[in-house]
DNA sequence: CCGTATCCCACAGGATACTG
DNA sequence: CAGTATCCTGTGGGATACGG
């Protein structure tokens, strides 16, 4: 990401920002399981391209929101972990998706209308 | 908005697509003031264009997060206010809103080049 | 004053193939 | 395994003009 018009207004539209990716909010959801590997969010995030996974994930990474750490070894070994700001973020997140949860079916119904195939 | 891959997986991918149009949180920020105008809405957000801003607004509407009241009178008169839903979304955005507002030195500073000309 | 109708384009993001 | 490199498309959203 990274073009909105002007300085930020209200620290919303900050954090929104950084959130705003596609798959952002499912990577934090997924990340605050615990540490993963590349292949493993591929896994745990069905649909994702490799492209856009490593996108978002290095998006993430510069904004301070996971660490990524390289293991030097054969087979490659990369592992994506919160940060502390990207824990204190989630945390943030919580009550959001509190709301979400508890109004998503309202949600799919109005604003809702996506392909016939469920996953 | 209203395509994602298929159905809500945690509450939170929800509550982002409700608030992921471009200027969706500052529409919310301006109304949680109190009832706006279409134009005064306008004047508040500038650089959106008309278009854009009756279009977010009916997505709000379609989410049942604002309230569209026309007026029938002349000179046309329509307000917009926020509906309980949305006054709840708005709370539950107050945490976010904080951590951004306590983050968004850095977050300028990294994810954050824009262009040159500030508003 | 409050919008809708068009036209247009940048860019996030999908598909696929290839590399260290 | 963990990514790049390319190519391509959909669509959100900007600009402008016109209508009730």
């Amino acid at each position: 990401m990274g073009g909105r018009k002007g300085p930020y207004e209200c620290g919303l539209d900050a954090a929104v920002d950084v959130i705003g990716g596609k798959w952002k909010v499912l990577l934090l959801w997924a990340l605050a399981q615990g540490p993963r590997r590349f292949g493993q969010l591929r896994r745990e995030l069905p649909g994702i391209s490799e492209k856009v996974l490593a996108q978002q994930l290095r998006e993430l990474e510069a904004d301070g929101i996971v660490h990524r750490e390289v293991f030097a070894q054969v087979p490659p070994k990369v592992e994506y972990a919160l940060t502390g700001l990207g824990t204190s973020l989630n945390e943030a997140l919580t009550p959001l998706g509190a709301w979400g949860r508890q109004h998503m079916a309202h949600l799919e119904a109005t604003h809702g209308q996506r392909h016939p195939d469920a996953v």
